[in-house]
DNA sequence: GTATTATCTGCAACGATGTTGCAGAATATT
DNA sequence: AATATTCTGCAACATCGTTGCAGATAATAC
């Protein structure tokens, strides 16, 4: 409770009702969040267009960060300090196929990929589907 | 343009103008495309959902696959020859943040992952965003 | 070449997803 | 408590993607 008012704090936001139940949700759920997913857990206290707007301004402060797999767009939160200034864009996401939740490896680094000369990156983002260890245990 | 048949009809597939035209599309233009992609490039000769029912079919029969980047849903032919039974997952893609452009990088392997104890991995997808060598030229 | 069958296409309508403008409400500041 | 700032809900709109159905087209059989 506290706890989400620092983080919007800290982030130079307004503590709204809105926005702590948006933030409350992704830490409660583990997994990355689609808008849809936030709707159907918020849609009768919120309207649309203000979860659309409390998700943009989110990935704008660096609170969140996208996740895709192969059926769209969902949100993780940022475990590792982001700002608005600086993001850290190197992410491992798995989704498992059983259950169809994704979530963020956050401890693991994607490895070095020799890429032919000409190409110089800046950003890396490793999607792994399979099935996770609550699925692999039913 | 025999090619083309040739393709379609290994595919099991009619062929249609219309699918000759969508896949000589991706032939000629080298990187991944977006429905709205191709409905710019044929949209006066064929028919919106006539486009998305190609793509899809394409997609079922293995002649191309997803890409995603943070913008959205895209399509790049598979070069390994997949098939409708058995499909060729893993995937470097490489989207340029100066033209925009994201095409899949063939002949790299994704290197190997120790992931946490109980998730089992069975496909991979790496995004790398960055600046192409066409864009780094100029 | 023509008839038959299977499939594909265009049209219309719909649903889902995401955006913008604006007035009123809520928050932070004094 | 008053003010300035910014959020929210509503309405309207734009984009994206899907489905049903009738007519057109391609492959097959004759």
């Amino acid at each position: 409770m506290e706890q989400l008012r620092e983080t919007l704090k800290g982030h130079h936001l307004r503590t709204t009702t809105c926005r702590e139940d948006v933030l409350s949700t992704f830490i409660n759920r583990k997994n990355a969040l689609s808008h849809g997913d936030l709707e159907g857990a918020l849609g009768e206290n919120y309207d649309r267009v203000t979860i659309y707007r409390t998700l943009k301004t989110f990935l704008e402060k660096g609170i969140i960060h996208k996740v895709l797999d192969d059926e769209g767009l969902r949100y993780a939160l940022c475990s590792h300090q982001c700002s608005e200034e600086k993001h850290h864009h190197d992410h491992i996401h798995f989704k498992c196929n059983a259950c169809g939740k994704t979530n963020c490896l956050e401890n693991l680094r994607i490895p070095n990929v020799a890429l032919p000369s000409g190409y110089v990156p800046e950003s890396f983002n490793l999607l792994i589907q399979g099935t996770c260890p609550e699925c692999l245990a039913n």
